[in-house]
DNA sequence: CGACGTTTGAGACTTACCTCA
DNA sequence: GATGAGGTAAGTCTCAAACGT
């Protein structure tokens, strides 16, 4: 019989005294408290396989470590409990770490966005140019010069408003489209429903970063608002 | 290098709950 | 349906070993 088997055969009888002062009984078992190397080993092994043991099973292995049944029993016990906590701790890492790529190119799309947005608004202004020099054109803003009506090509007579920028604009419909078709490449209509795109776009949540995506994106992701430097923390 | 305090890992226990005969 | 035995998960206690000072 080897020296954890003498010890075991001493520390089963210990344990089996139910009788037995709790604190006699640990002080006891202090000479040898843990299982041998091989004893582990052996359990180690079975787990991996079966986490569970049949009462046969563990009578059986008990036999065989020179163990009581109950000590392979709690040993079972301590092991689910604390291979479960390690499979949270490791499933808890996973989620973390996709969490964080996620949110780095939440980022990177975040500084897309802006630049799309502060693109669409750019191109937005210089379509409202022409329609400034529209109004400009009915109400006779200033920086606008009219010279009275002259004679047209087709030898017509028409309103005609000369724009500092030297554009000549009349008030004749066809006029006005043939040039906005020409500066342009669209007619009246086109531009209605693209300025109409742009305008809806302006309104909608693109150009407002609290808005987009219908959440409010840097509460989740402002950490330095929290109280919590990362999130995942409010669980440590 | 030994003494001492702290941390960690593991065996055992307690309690509450569930299943089954 | 009530009951007791047996099993499990979760939480806790305890202590040896490892580690840092």
């Amino acid at each position: 019989m080897e020296e954890g088997d003498l010890f075991n055969c001493c520390f089963s009888e210990i344990n089996s005294g139910m009788t037995m002062n709790k604190k006699k009984m640990k002080k006891k078992s202090n000479n040898q408290k843990r299982f041998s190397e091989e004893q582990i080993k052996s359990l180690e092994l079975i787990f991996e396989s079966e986490t569970r043991l049949e009462p046969r099973k563990k009578v059986q292995v008990a036999r065989e470590l020179g163990l009581q049944p109950r000590q392979v029993a709690i040993w079972f016990q301590n092991k689910r409990a604390r291979w479960k906590t390690k499979q949270l701790e490791k499933e808890y890492n996973i989620l973390r770490s996709n969490y964080n790529n996620l949110a780095s190119q939440f980022e990177i799309m975040k500084k897309e966005k802006q630049s799309l947005v502060t693109e669409l608004q750019r191109q937005n202004e210089e379509m409202q140019k022409p329609k400034e020099e529209k109004h400009h054109e009915c109400c006779g803003d200033q920086g606008v010069a009219l010279s009275s009506s002259t004679e047209s090509h087709n030898g017509k007579s028409e309103p005609e408003v000369r724009l500092n920028q030297g554009i000549v604009l009349c008030d004749d419909g066809d006029y006005n489209n043939n040039i906005k078709t020409e500066y342009f490449g669209f007619e009246e209509e086109t531009d209605h429903e693209l300025m109409n795109i742009v305008e809806k776009a302006d309104d909608s949540c693109l150009t407002s970063s609290e808005n987009w995506g219908g959440f409010n994106s840097d509460s989740l992701l402002d950490q330095s608002s929290s109280n919590y430097p990362n999130w995942w923390e409010f669980w440590s």
